[in-house]
DNA sequence: ACACTATGTAAGTTGTACCTTTCGTAATGC
DNA sequence: GCATTACGAAAGGTACAACTTACATAGTGT
């Protein structure tokens, strides 16, 4: 999980991930929809592969690349598991919040 | 969404948001869990609030922290749109649409 | 074998993230 | 007022991440 977190955060490697969400494509024409250099997103392919988001094929001289939304599945299970836990202490819907009496709770 | 994914990147801030999970606790007692010193804590603790990721209170002069699960709406449903429009194309997921749970991941 | 295409790898630079120590500040109590 | 507690803010160090240019490598076609 550590890995997906930390490649997701950085907004270039999200825009790439969106780009071979829906297509299989390869490095150099992923790498034209940037301003950066082609090594530069080579070393952010490295990243993500190496996070389990995405899969590799080569094809010719070609490598192709595609998303592989399962490297996800730990990071969304996680948030899950965090949002869940927190609102279920909430105890009270989050339609409705202005029910207040005596209670220390503070919402913002 | 953009601070709320780097400030969950990094462990400690995890594993900071765990303690004040499900309970509200001051800057100290939650430095306490840890190695590094109490400012760096602070720090971490300022990088969570400015990613709306908890609340703060003063009473006294303690400051308490409380995990604000609101925070990582964005980025649950940018995981969400991402895994499930991905999936979509593979059609193969065909078992089960309507569970919203996590639990399979065929590894490589 | 040679050339060309497509791409990764290496090395170096720079900005930024996290840490430390030191200092400042608000609230409480004497 | 002064001291103490609890904490954030400032300043600086170091490691790392993202970028650059230059080079290496694998595959294809001639």
């Amino acid at each position: 999980m550590e890995l997906a977190l930390r490649a997701i955060a950085e907004p270039r490697r999200r825009e790439i991930l969106r780009l071979i969400q829906d297509a299989e494509l390869p490095a150099g024409e992923i790498a034209s929809h940037f301003e950066v250099t082609r090594p530069a997103i080579s070393q952010h392919l490295g990243v993500l592969k190496a996070a389990g988001l995405l899969t590799e094929r080569r094809e010719g001289t070609k490598r192709l690349y595609r998303a592989r939304p399962e490297g996800l599945a730990e990071v969304r299970s996680y948030l899950a598991e965090f949002w869940e836990g927190r609102l279920r202490l909430l105890a009270h819907a989050a339609e409705g919040e202005e029910r207040r009496s005596n209670d220390d709770d503070a919402e913002r």
